[in-house]
RNA sequence: GCUCCCUUAGCUCAACGGAUAGAGCAGCGGCCUUCUAAGCCGUUGGUUGGAGGUUCGAAUCCUCCAGGGAGCGCCA
């Protein structure tokens, strides 16, 4: 909540208090339209309902009484059905400036104290091939969550998490093996099911380089398995940083076997009685969590199903003392997540610090064509092919600026058109803008002094362009509190907007007008730190040319 | 058959239960001897998929129906 707003809401509950009136939560909100002011709040109608009276009247009592500061609040209105408007005070505005360039980098940061820990796990894709343009919304998705957070005065702990002891990666090594034999000349059928593609090649070959053909009639799968593991990590990691995401930490379900985590659920589950056997195959009693079905947690051949290491994994997360604990995945996981909590609660965790969020899936298109993805054929377009052709920061925007919740047609024509159809660059522009005028400022001569008078600051577009800026605190609470960086990018378009419109209508240098020139390139100053901050939220770039 | 998500302007999408449902793109018409025209201004465009209900007020919440997506494994 802003300055502004925690001191009306100060004298506004005074004022409810000396009326008498039932102490009542209200919401304050940013009207659309002009006319209706900067502020308003809806207190009148929502005290209509236990008063049973007129709402306007009710807000007719409280203005009456409400007791401002001029340098705040310039007018107060009662409108449409009992709205009360607030009209700020030009000060405000002003004051709110100076704080943009007094708190510079960390304008719009809050922080907490102490700082709750948070843990972000996302992608998790296991490494039997390249990460695809689906793990690329989850990516950018994750790791812009993970920095809402932390704006948000979490300290965040970004974690990938990986299956390498089933039956996928058993098929991986085998791949790799055959394609190793084939190499060595011999004729091979391969599997249909099998991993096709061609880095399955690559890791072969680098295993004949290694280890000669000594490997010709092993059975074991150890290095053909690791080798792959380890190579296609590496590719990963490179496509995950060639869109700035780096995480801290990796926990793979080897490990968590190791550690005796997935022993401790069994057990656990077996004491509390909430599993059995059946088939040959251990069962947990998802039932008894309000579910639809038990689910096999060891199959009748002894191996695991994904389910009971997801739940191990998840005791370690809480084990690790985390405060809140932030789960992505994709649209196909949507059945699975209710039984892993459902295992943590069996084993005593609250599950109200887990927070799973659901996003839908990518489709390409090129222009008005949807681009077939197809693993067997050529055209399956991998994340790091997308990122090469069309840059880090447009994926980046793509990804973000719609709501995760929402199918999301990414155009590949579009996100590589360097003009004015492209919103990445929109915003970008503005900030590019605002450079070049500090450039040619500083090209003329003219130094920057510490506290101009903003108050020559009074065109229609520079009151747009201060309020807009201001607002930027509070979208980044709003992002945290929907777990959603989608308004962000919003936002920031209308900053960019509100900054192009200044730009058109208000010269910043001019020679006869040295004081004014002072104020506005402030302006511009606030406006850059701004887009700037957002930027390094969404994790692209502030380019000073364009 | 069951569960979850979606359906808003020609297209892609916004809109904590609030006021006259907004942007971008596409379309049409304007603006560069002055700090970046990757920009600005104007204009066209809507029964919020349909039908009921809840209330001061519904695109938003509830029920039903239609269409699209994703799931419903001893795969992950």
């Amino acid at each position: 909540m802003l300055k502004i707003e925690s001191y009306l809401k100060q004298q506004i509950d005074a004022t409810l208090q000396k009326l008498s009136f039932p102490h009542v939560t209200y919401q304050f909100d940013r009207p659309r339209l002009e006319a209706h002011g900067d502020i308003s709040i809806n207190v009148a109608m929502i005290l209509a309902k236990s008063l049973k009276q007129n709402p306007r009247e009710i807000a007719n009592q409280i203005v009456t009484n409400l007791e401002l500061k001029p340098e705040t609040v310039e007018k107060v209105e009662i409108a449409g059905p009992g709205f009360i408007n607030f009209f700020l005070s030009p000060e405000v505005l002003r004051t709110e400036i100076r704080e943009i360039l007094k708190q510079k980098e960390e304008y719009g940061k809050f922080f907490l104290s102490p700082s709750p820990k948070a843990l972000v796990e996302f992608v998790s894709a296991n490494p039997t091939g390249p990460l695809t343009v689906g793990h690329g919304r989850q990516a950018v998705l994750g790791d812009t969550i993970a920095n809402i957070l932390e704006w948000n005065g979490f300290t965040v702990t970004r974690e990938y998490y990986f299956n390498n002891a089933g039956r996928q990666m058993r098929v991986l090594a085998d791949s790799v093996r055959l394609r190793y034999l084939e190499l060595l000349g011999e004729t091979i059928e391969f599997p249909e099911d099998y991993y096709q593609g061609e880095y399955i090649k690559d890791i072969a070959r680098k295993i004949l380089e290694t280890h000669g053909d000594s490997l010709k009639d092993s059975t074991d799968l150890t290095i053909f398995k690791e080798t792959a593991e380890q190579e296609i990590f590496e590719d990963i990691k490179a496509t995950l940083a060639s869109l700035n995401i780096v995480f801290d930490s990796f926990v793979n379900e080897l490990d968590l076997y190791e550690k005796g985590e997935v022993d401790f659920v069994i057990e656990t589950f077996k004491s509390k009685n909430l599993a059995y056997e059946k088939d040959g195959a251990l069962w947990f009693k998802t039932t008894e969590f309000g579910l639809e079905q038990d689910r096999v947690i060891v199959k009748s051949t002894g191996e695991p199903t994904y389910r009971l290491p997801d739940i191990a994994y998840h005791k370690y997360k809480f084990d690790r003392g985390f405060d809140l604990m932030v789960d992505i995945f994709g649209a196909d996981h949507i059945a699975t997540y209710p039984d892993v909590l459902a295992g943590l609660k069996a084993l005593g965790y609250d599950t109200e610090r887990v927070k799973v969020l659901i996003h839908q899936f990518v489709t390409l298109f090129e222009g008005k064509e949807k681009v077939k993805m197809s693993t067997r054929k050529a055209t399956f377009i991998t994340l790091d092919e997308l990122v090469q052709e069309v840059g880090k920061d447009a994926t980046r925007w793509f990804f973000l600026m719609r709501g995760m919740k929402t199918h999301l047609n990414f155009d590949l024509q579009l996100a590589k058109t360097q003009s004015d159809e492209n919103p990445v660059y929109y915003n970008q522009y503005a900030h590019a803008r605002i450079c070049s005028i500090l450039r040619n400022a500083s090209d003329k001569g003219i130094s920057l002094q510490d506290n101009p008078s903003l108050n020559l600051l009074k065109h229609p577009a520079e009151f747009q362009l201060m309020k807009k800026l201001m607002e930027f605190p509070r979208i980044v609470e709003k992002c945290r509190n929907e777990f959603e960086p989608q308004p962000l990018t919003q936002y920031l378009s209308e900053v960019s907007t509100a900054f192009h419109k200044f730009y058109t209508e208000c010269r910043v240098i001019s020679e006869e007008e040295p004081e004014l020139t002072q104020a506005r390139l402030k302006l511009c100053l606030a406006t850059k730190q701004v887009l700037a901050n957002g930027f390094t939220i969404l994790g692209i770039s502030a380019p000073e040319k364009m």
